[in-house]
DNA sequence: ATTACTAAAGGACGAGTAA
DNA sequence: TTTACTCGTCCTTTAGTAA
């Protein structure tokens, strides 16, 4: 959609904040070129080739020129930082992973039936989980490095704690829905002790997810985990 | 401040709004060059300029390559996006004129006694003004172009009325500063009718000029017109 | 089908310099 | 001092094509 060519942004984007959007400012060619990064000549050219389109006017004034960002310059400047804006915020903020279930929920509902858990995922992520996991063995190498990766990301942070006869270490919760959609607030888990392997996946949900889905041990899986990404990445601990 | 090349930086967006902010995903080069506006050869080109400037990853995957922005090249891109932000966002949007004090307070003092006109500055620029306009002359040909088309930008806009005698017409308010802020609340004005001419300047405020600032007849005078760029331009009438 | 090499064309840039 | 011309160099892109 932008016309412009992209090593006149910085040229255009320098005389707005000098103000030439609404009044016609004295810049030599080469502060300007200082400004840019660039030599005199390529500023001159700039200006050259930014006139010849319209995007700005210029005038003399003595032996310089005053210069000022038409409409037309201005509306290509706003309109091309407006479309890159919308892509970047377009970004989906969400991991996929695909794997198969596979059976195994003994140890992770004994995690979730613990008292000092569940209080906090009732409080920090709205419900309590359906006592026991669904593991998800992923089946791409591109998924087992997103699951080694997937804790260095803005979580849901669950304390550890201690009972009196043993410690129990720190949970991360990432929100997550199943099969496009077919559940949507489900929840991946990153614990500390339990370090299984960078290929397995273990997903909780309010409800028991294989009743709600039909989903059966063997049967493929998607699993996307939505991400935080409002800005202030990488936290403790 | 921002590293990477301009010209890589639509190659990034797309990647970035498909979502290779975290997941690898899967792009032909031929197609990133059609989104791009460049050929298959050059989106292969800018792959491999990224990756060696580490700002995405790439892994084979068959015949074709799996990419994801990284870390790095994030940064850069968040970076680069967010200095131009600030510098449009910095964009002073005043307008400066210059030029200097003449006398005939006459006509304008005339009007801004008129009851239709004082109720509307009082309610619309929350003062109602001294009892006279400061007419300022323009010296410059720039200043003048300026003035021509300061009626454009959004205004306070007064509404014109009648006396059953005749009828007044509409005045446009800009609030503007005098000398660099030796008065910042003052207002030029811009009349339907009166169409003095373009190299004149009326000025008003809640006291009088003159005697706020010891201006005379005659002296060089600088007035900064202030103008409201929160997006929607161009309105009525 | 897909990537990326090569060669050649096109464009951007800086040095030198005229006006 | 300023702008902007020419020209040589380097960078970017494309077409053709190999792997």
């Amino acid at each position: 959609m932008p016309e412009i060519k992209l090593q006149h942004i910085l040229t255009m984007v320098q005389l707005l904040s000098k103000g030439a959007r609404h009044n016609f400012i004295e810049v030599t060619t080469a502060d300007l070129g200082k400004n840019i990064g660039r030599s005199q000549q390529a500023a001159s050219k700039h200006l050259l080739d930014l006139e010849t389109a319209g995007y700005i006017e210029r005038v003399r004034r003595g032996q310089k020129f005053a210069v000022r960002v038409t409409d037309k310059g201005n509306t290509e400047i706003q309109s091309l930082f407006a479309s890159l804006k919308s892509a970047l915020e377009s970004a989906p903020a969400a991991i996929d992973f695909e794997g198969s279930v596979v059976s195994g929920m003994g140890e992770g509902a004994y995690y979730m039936s613990l008292e000092g858990y569940k209080k906090q995922f009732l409080e920090k992520l709205g419900y309590e989980p359906y006592p026991g996991t669904l593991n998800v063995r992923l089946t791409d190498q591109v998924y087992m490095n997103a699951r080694r990766e997937l804790g260095r990301h803005p979580s849901i942070f669950l304390e550890g704690f201690s009972d009196g006869t043993r410690t129990y270490g720190w949970v991360k919760c990432y929100r997550a829905s199943i099969n496009d959609g077919a559940m949507e607030n489900a929840a991946v888990l990153v614990l500390e002790r339990t370090h299984y392997d960078d290929s397995m996946l273990e997903v909780i949900a309010p409800v028991s997810i294989k009743d709600a889905t039909g989903i059966k041990n063997g049967d493929r899986i998607k699993v996307q985990v939505r991400i935080d990404n409002s800005h202030g990445h990488h936290q403790m601990p």
